[in-house]
DNA sequence: TCCTGTGAACTCGTTCACAGCG
DNA sequence: CGCTGTGAACGAGTTCACAGGA
């Protein structure tokens, strides 16, 4: 099947793979670190050695967006920055809630990462007493029961999850139920939602079994295949 | 080149798939919840139900490990896990270091998670001085000034680094030249490591700029090249 | 007959080499 | 001449269909 007409690479319809989408967050944070450093023109060596990618692997990410480089040159840092934005929709707002304000909830109300790049939070919830109705990071603590309420008064768009893996999957499903269609999950469970519902997961002890595979594998070079049929 | 003798499917000097270590981990936290409901049998199909994958890629990621299953019957829960847990090189033990007791690090070292299947926090290390010394999770936190003898002493054989972007490479290269090789980073930066440290990154804004990015294009239906055709 | 284990087909992602433009 | 943008080759990962043992 042929392109149709208007339909070239930087439309925005067109679909980023999503291993791309993942290295493009990476290219906008070393882009506002060069940025800072006084960076205006950047080549795709420079920028894919900030990113710890290579070089070939970057230039076919950027043109999933389309042609915004000068052959010869390189590329414009703040345009390209914009550009990269663009296509990842952080020129929206993302209004953000926090579902669980225990020691994890509290660490990301305070991160500053977070509020950055069109992302604020617009409401923490918990079920705990003694913490609803108190401040933290400028916001008031609402009580659960509530939560619907304060979703939709607050527009909320995108939920962080924080809560006890116990009550993780009903506390997802209330959220689901409350139209919230997009939820970064802290919680090391799978949560089960309907496929319109996009979940991500932020897994800490998924990390460390994986290092400790690794990890456990360096130990033993000697059960490797090569050294084993010498 | 056909297999050496001795080295069927389930050796273990077979390297695992990235792809299929990190699904392993889930299904050992799945298996965890079944065996926690009672189950003592389960099918390729209820397992892969209970991990949110199908059931091929279940069976062809437990054949990485060896034919730990019965045909006609299913897989022993209690001794799949064993499997598993063996195959990760969990039953080894861990010595996991937190280098940062910030809002995020009080927040790991109090996670449950983190300290059972074989993973043990053994020290804290910060740089604020308010915060040396004091108690945090039944561990004293060390200065940072002595973090290398802190490492030795307490055999660290895996770190968790959650300090500030700035200082985050400086005290990773600390980490690689007082000899460890497996890190866990919650910093927003590529940290740039020698090939031998296996370096896995915790990464909340990116993982919030992928749901931006799937909820923005959830928005527009309309500008999909189906549609558009029409 | 049931469900596992696995080659073979296929899809997706990465690497390469170079055409094309400034 | 330099560096971007991209088709084409390659490799990794997933799906499928079914062979094969309990």
């Amino acid at each position: 099947m042929p392109d149709l007409p208007g339909l070239h690479a930087g439309d925005p319809a067109r679909r980023i793979p999503p291993a791309s989408v993942a290295r493009l967050t990476i290219y906008l944070r070393a882009l506002n670190s060069l940025i800072a450093d006084g960076t205006e023109r950047v080549s795709s060596e420079e920028l894919a050695d900030a990113a710890g990618v290579n070089s070939p692997i970057l230039r076919k990410d950027l043109s999933h967006l389309g042609s915004y480089g000068t052959r010869g040159v390189g590329y414009d840092a703040q345009f390209l920055t914009r550009q990269i934005s663009s296509a990842l929709g952080l020129t929206l707002d993302w209004r953000v809630a926090i579902i669980g304000v225990g020691n994890l909830g509290r660490a990301l109300a305070g991160y500053p990462g977070f509020v950055s790049r069109g992302f604020g939070i617009v409401a923490l919830v918990d079920a705990d007493q003694l913490v609803v109705d108190t401040e933290v990071g400028y916001l008031r603590v609402s009580a659960v029961d509530e939560l619907e309420a304060v979703l939709e008064r607050t527009r909320t768009n995108i939920a962080v999850l924080c809560v006890p893996t116990s009550v993780a999957q009903e506390m997802c499903d209330r959220l689901v139920d409350a139209g919230i269609s997009s939820i970064l999950s802290f919680a090391p469970v799978v949560l089960q939602v309907p496929d319109h519902v996009q979940v991500r997961k932020v897994d800490m002890s998924t990390e460390l079994q994986i290092l400790a595979y690794h990890a456990q594998r360096a130990q033993e070079p000697d059960l490797g295949p090569i050294s084993r049929a010498q």
